[in-house]
DNA sequence: ACCTGAACACCGTTCAAGT
DNA sequence: ACCTGAACACCGTTCAAGT
């Protein structure tokens, strides 16, 4: 099978994702992404500006696999069903998703992930001015488990156990919507 | 002023930490280190395994700041004391502080943080069944908060904005606790 | 015992050159 | 327009040699 000598940025970002997922984000060097596209490592840099870009370009890639399959969903899932994409990414890529917490600002799509979650809250009746502080708080609650299950702080804890973590922090942020709501 | 040519690992990591704060964690090579040490960057490998073991150690620093003068403090405002402690911890090492999410496991000093917190929450009148969940969930809320305002998630947000969202969190954390005892 | 010199394999990145 | 060869400065790490 002849390799495809065409190489673009989405070919870059989905070869780099799948050495991180096996190898470890250690493992994701302009050689090893430029060897899997059957290239050499400078040809990466006409379709990335250097090697920071393409791990911002792996974050993007990690937010926009948030909200897989929530869209469709009733209002008052939409949030629950959120929170388990993050946490269902970060199990399918616990290599990069480390990358996800030191996120450079705002880059278009971690915006498109927060107004995700702002019309959710909406919805659910989180007045206009409560919304902001509820994002910031129940993402960065979200995150920080994720991150924390993907780097391995929970091993040597059950699968069951774990679940049962985060169930413990969902009725957590339930509480707290309803108190916000109440 | 003469040089101390004798060095130790408390003091390889004394400039490892020095230099993230300073120049950011990608700053913190071998030969910047000894270079602060006035040393060559062989020197270093009879005291420090090699790099990953001078990261541990860096973060095994960290853990060891966060329960700083939290001691001789009122059994019901340790757990309080605790956070704030993690989070000046954070805002003090903001290069080196992303290194506490990805924790080996169960380091020595990493044991002696989670004791810490166990004592606290048995004070507080937490059931012995309950602890360890309340205490993992409890350190990766706050964890998770510290990495993200030490990375810059919240960069854009006035510090007022950022103290009152920890505000909410502490609330957030003091109702699961109440929730808890009751 | 502790540090150094020399060496190795491997990084990211640039630039001129090829097609 | 897109990729390559050659080159550069810089990594972490090893090992034999010095004191």
């Amino acid at each position: 099978m002849a390799r495809p000598r065409q190489i673009d940025r989405a070919g870059i970002l989905e070869a780099s994702l799948a050495i991180a997922d096996e190898r470890g984000l250690d493992a994701v060097t302009m050689q090893a992404v430029a060897d899997r596209l059957g290239v050499t490592p400078m040809a990466l840099y006409r379709h990335v500006k250097n090697k920071a870009d393409l791990l911002d370009g792996l974050v993007e890639t990690l937010l926009a696999e948030f909200a897989l399959g929530t869209d469709d969903l009733p209002w008052d899932e939409q949030l629950a069903a959120f929170g388990r994409g993050v946490r269902a990414s970060a199990r399918r890529h616990p290599g990069a998703f480390a990358l996800v917490l030191q996120l450079p600002a705002s880059t278009p799509e971690a915006r498109k992930t927060r107004e995700r979650v702002y019309l959710a809250l909406r919805q659910f009746g989180v007045a206009e001015a409560d919304i902001p502080r509820a994002e910031r708080l129940i993402s960065t609650l979200v995150l920080g488990f994720a991150a924390s299950e993907a780097a391995g702080r929970f091993r040597g804890h059950s699968r069951a156990v774990i679940d049962a973590d985060y169930a413990a922090l969902e009725e957590l942020v339930g509480t707290y919507l309803a108190g916000l709501i109440a």
